[in-house]
DNA sequence: CGAAAAGTAAACCGATTAGTTTACTTTCTG
DNA sequence: CAGAAAGTAAACTAATCGGTTTACTTTTCG
């Protein structure tokens, strides 16, 4: 029974050890793969027993629910500055947004989308775990929109999806080939647009 | 001792059951992952017994790597009556395939490329299984390669390259939103091309 | 203070995992 | 035919899996 005590604190320790475990899983769950990854290396990469992981987390599956929000509470604080920023267009926020991200893809550690990835272990299996990806994605839809909608564009809502489709496939790639991207990204992003401009 | 027997089946009976065992492998491991697919269930599926298996793939990895290649020899097979009418240009060939994948992302039963899942799941832990991912996306780089080389356009590998992204990203976004593609692909493929025409 | 809440460490559970081995049967072929 | 090759079914291993339980300790707070 929750007391409603009107304290600045009604969440005290409580998410520090929740936010210990979420950040291990995380990192292992990125790192080695869910499935492939068993709690019993989770609990002791987050300092915590089992038995606390499961008052926080009733299953895994609950867990990597959990760690998919998490990943996308992250995207979205680590986007906050750029987004706020008004020195800079619209346009010059979304080709920031893939520099930033052309330059993520190439760090060795990259291991791709963890979204992707857990749709490739759960689809079809955890109703739960498939929908926390797509609101990952969705979510991801909508920061280009908020962006193409302030531009001069037509059909700003179809340029956001381009946009979302050549960014999912410079991951793809990118995690698969581990290589540097051979094209000008920044050319082709402006192409995007430049097609979607009023004439 | 492989005799150099001058009959018809230099394979005989041998290669039937190996394939019996792939193709039950690729469709579990499509449908459910690789590590959530036990070797039990695949040499079920499969009507061979366990010890058939092991002859054949001394272990589970090894069985991935064979599907991983069946899986692209499958995708070549699929794609070489395209490929070889003469009564469609090089870019109305690239528009078929992606008309073709556009499909097969529309249909429920997609469930991603299967390299990509597999990378997800192996990346950092097999070096053989990563090398067959990337073995997969290299063949796939390479087909529009070989079309772009025959187009009137600056730079065809380059183009080859954005095309893959632009096929990569559907899919994934197709895999994890499963929902029909809300933009006009064929548009898109062709805006890319005349980037590239001579002027 | 003192009791509830939150924590730990470790034993334990049944199921499942990849992989091995044994004993027997089928099939091909010189 | 005879024997090697290829097959089956099933028992078995040792480890690991997700998850539970028990006994005990620490922390928080009215």
């Amino acid at each position: 029974m929750r007391t409603m005590t009107n304290e600045i604190e009604a969440v005290p320790k409580k998410s520090i050890k929740r936010l210990q475990i979420i950040e291990a899983a995380f990192k292992l769950f990125t790192e080695n793969g869910f499935y492939a990854t068993g709690v019993d290396l989770i609990m002791r990469q987050a300092n915590v027993s089992k038995r606390t992981m499961y008052i926080y987390f009733p299953t895994k599956n609950d867990l990597i629910v959990a760690v998919l929000e998490f990943y996308r509470a992250n995207y979205e604080q680590g986007l906050t500055d750029l987004l706020a920023r008004n020195d800079l267009s619209n346009r010059e926020k979304i080709i920031a947004i893939f520099e930033d991200a052309g330059n993520w893809f190439e760090n060795r550690q990259f291991h791709g989308c963890l979204a992707v990835n857990a749709m490739g272990e759960f689809s079809g299996k955890d109703p739960k775990i498939e929908n926390a990806c797509r609101v990952f994605k969705t979510w991801e839809l909508d920061v280009f929109r908020k962006l193409t909608k302030g531009l001069p564009v037509m059909y700003p809502n179809d340029l956001a999806f381009k946009l979302l489709v050549l960014l999912e496939g410079m991951g793809a790639i990118a995690q698969v080939m581990k290589q540097p991207c051979p094209i000008d990204i920044r050319q082709m992003v402006n192409d995007l647009m430049d097609g979607h401009c009023v004439a």
